[in-house]
DNA sequence: GGACAACCTGACCGGCCGGTCAACTTCGCT
DNA sequence: AGCGAAGTTGACCGGCCGGTCAGGTTGTCC
């Protein structure tokens, strides 16, 4: 977690949010080529300011990264409980779709792979993927082949689709997702060629 | 098509060929940073030559694109006359996902969209992917709410969600391959939530 | 309200990258 | 063989980008 070592002054808070936002902002506009001085425009600080909350460029967008496994890890908690396990499981790949669709940072996660803290957050989520696909595994709403680790390398996969097409509706990632979902149902379900990957 | 104004000189030509090969092996190692210089270094010209033959970094890029359409393009066009029209779409899309599964280029796709050339190959490959999505359908191989663009938005889907494990098993697009294309499937299809994006 | 630490600022640096060009080399043709 | 055109070379340029730091500013605590 963030590590209070010494509390904040409240403007160093209130920097270090605009920061993140403004960081989100940029990369999903320009990429992975957003540049540090128009992060720090748009967050109405002076450059130095980026660079005195995080150390590298590298270390920003892993706090932008490691923030949203965690948000999207808690999601996936409070779905524990859910009465229809299948649903459940589909109900979080929305989730995580529909953020994807409003601010697509994928291209950031392999950047990250070193930070341990993404890592930590990345293992979590994980995790807790494993934990939704084996509960709908065991309620027969997701075929038997089928792993945790799967459903984790496909999470991104609607949103990628819509960005070959131009101007795609906003919730075209549902369609693919609903495609994906049938594949990963056991009716019709055809032996898997390779073996499942391990995880990591 | 490369237009033959005026036939090249024998060492242009393959300098020409080395720089595409060198340029391909360079964006697939470093992604699109990849610098002009070191692929003139690897291609063993110097940094005017690149110049020369491809105006600007831009250019360069749409050159390989176009290529890799035209050759999947042809792929396809073989598998026209296939008398088990499903196995032929299979076959289509392991060939693209076995081909980025070695050389991941797909990155480079969005870089070029305004690429005139690169439109018309990408069109003329479009348009083969539904023809072959078309006879799957009719075929009863493919269920009826799928379009041609469906398919062509999930073609780069298998490879991608490979990206996401460490050391992924050099085949492991097929597993993905094969989920996606059991959600493609009649058996079990659940009805699908959005209409299908219009081409382009 | 004063004093100190935390914080912010913005000019500055080295390095790299896409792109240019005048001088030189090589191909291809007769 | 020899000549002109096509091709190649590599030093060079302007611009941008990540990162630094000395000095000014502001929050916070007594």
């Amino acid at each position: 977690m963030t590590s209070p070592h010494r509390p904040l002054r409240a403007d160093a808070t209130r920097n270090r949010a605009a920061l993140l936002a403004a960081a989100e902002a940029e990369f999903t506009e320009r990429g992975l080529d957003a540049s540090m001085a128009d992060i720090a425009r748009r967050a109405g600080v002076a450059k130095g300011t980026v660079f005195r909350h995080f150390a590298s460029k590298e270390e920003l967008i892993a706090a932008i990264v490691a923030g949203h496994f965690r948000a999207l890890s808690e999601y996936a908690r409070a779905l524990d409980d859910a009465s229809d396990p299948g649903g459940a499981l589909v109900e979080f790949l929305a989730e995580a779709a529909g953020g994807q669709a409003h601010h697509d940072l994928s291209f950031l996660q392999t950047l990250t792979e070193g930070d341990s803290s993404v890592a930590a957050a990345r293992d979590q989520l994980h995790a807790d993927v494993e934990r939704l696909v084996a509960r709908a595994r065991d309620a027969g709403a997701v075929r038997g082949d089928v792993t945790g680790t799967d459903v984790w390398v496909l999470i991104c996969a609607p949103v990628h689709a819509t960005g070959y097409v131009r101007d795609p509706a906003p919730d075209l990632w549902r369609r693919y997702l609903a495609i994906i979902v049938d594949g990963l149902r056991p009716a019709g379900a055809q032996p898997l060629p390779v073996p499942p990957p391990t995880w990591p």
